[in-house]
Order: C-alpha cells, then structure tokens, then sequence
DNA sequence: TGGTCTATCGTTAGACA
DNA sequence: ATGTCTAACGATAGACC
C-alpha cells in the first residue's frame, strides 16, 4: 500500500518551459548531461569540442550570476575562468569545454582567446591582432 | 530458434577507440545525439548554444573531407556554410549550432564571423575590426 | 555516408534533502 | 544551486542496407 514516491521520468513537451524554477533546474541538468556528453565524444574519438551556452534570460525572467557559473566552467575546462567585467546583455557563459581536458593545439587556444575576449567584451576587434 | 539478430547498445570504455570505423560511425552518430541535446536545451530552456567540434585527426589515422560534413552543418544552422578554403591543419569544423534556430543577437553573430574567419583561416585577426 | 533495427545502456523528470 | 533517488524515457552499439 506505500504511496508511490517516484514518479520516474515523464515526457516533457519540446516547447519553452513555463515554471523558471524548473526551468532552471532543467537547463542545470540537461547542461551537465551535454558536457558530459560532450566529454565522452572526445574520449572515445578524440575530438576537439568547444561548447559555449549562453544562459537563457532574454524576457529577463531570470539570469544567472557568474558566481553561480564558475564552479561548472572551472570543473570542466581545469582551471580558472576570468569573471566577465560586465554583464553581458544579461547573457552568460556558462560553460566551454575542451577536448581531452588539458592539452589543446594553438588554434584552439586561439579560439579560446577570442571567445575570452567576447566574455569581457573586448574594446574592439581590432585588438585582437596583438 | 531464432538466432538473436540484435545485440542491443553494449557497454563500451571511456579510451579511445581503435578501430578506425568504428570511430568514425561513433563520432557521426553521437555528434549528432550532442546537437540533438542541444537543440533541446535550446527549445526547453531558451538557452543559445554555439558548439565547434573538430574531428579528430591528430594521428592522421583518417580525416572528414567538408563535403562529408557539410550537410550536418548545414542541417542545424538552417542555411549554407562556407566551405574552408584549405585544409585547417587536418581539423574540420563539424557543428555550429545556434539557439533557437534561426534568430539570434548580434553578439552571437559576431562570434559566428569570428568562426567563420578562422574557418576560412583569415588574413590576421587584426583584420577583423572591419 | 546516412538510414534502419532492437536490446541494452545511459539520462533525466519529479520530488526531496 | 548541487546531490540523491527511481522509474520512465531517450540514446546508441552493433549489425545490416
């Protein structure tokens, strides 16, 4: 007679979330799940994978904080992550993964540069030559 | 009697793999799990994500030719990609998916050129102001 | 290369801590 | 915001086309 306690996973409609706590928790979730994929790509195959997810806050319904970002950024790329100067139109980066954890080729790490300077929103583009 | 025709998804290990074909089927086929995640995290979350995988060819044991890669691409960013000018040191650039299909802001679409200019192994980045 | 198939494996919704 | 739990869901290895 005990009451069923866990519902298990039920289906869920492919359509923006209406609840933002639980929406929330979701992209928590399901972000960890693609990194973790993302991973195991890269094991099995070697490749070289850069995933950069913007938090979802353009109605302004909510938005992260790059406090609450930087452990998962930092658990994956394997070392610290520069804060953003500034808020980045309410856009966050909250993860950014590299192929086979540490060691990276130059066009990657060049890639990272760049990406690294839109995080801070660099003066201008222009700058990125030096 | 029936013979059992399907095994069924076994349990493989987190190394990398050692038959080249085996690769290869495993890094179309979980590629294509990784965008699907994605999009979803995208249409669930209205999250923007931007993904760059590049295949694995360190070794040189095989390599994807664009025309190989191009329809994936093709398929997620829902318009033609520009094929790379010459061979990117042996890395092909795989996927570039952005939120939510189709619209995305201009920071976005900044980054997008950034890519694309190293797709295309631009000039110099200092070339990249204009 | 991209599709099918199916048993097995891995992910996750929902509730709680 | 991360971790735990469990049933249900979705992804996928391997074989084939």
């Amino acid at each position: 007679m005990a009451t069923r306690i866990n519902k298990g996973s039920q289906r869920v409609d492919m359509v923006k979330m209406k609840n933002a706590r639980n929406l929330q928790v979701t992209f928590s979730k399901r972000l960890a799940g693609l990194l973790k994929k993302a991973l195991e790509l890269c094991m099995l195959c070697g490749a070289k994978i850069i995933i950069v997810a913007f938090s979802p806050s353009d109605n302004g319904d909510f938005s992260f904080g790059p406090t609450s970002i930087s452990p998962s950024v930092e658990r994956f790329l394997g070392r610290k992550f520069p804060q953003p100067n500034n808020d980045v139109h309410n856009q966050q980066i909250v993860a950014l993964i590299e192929g086979g954890i540490c060691e990276l080729n130059t066009k990657l790490r060049n890639l990272e540069g760049i990406l690294e300077m839109e995080i801070n929103r660099g003066p201008s583009l222009g700058e990125l030559g030096r």
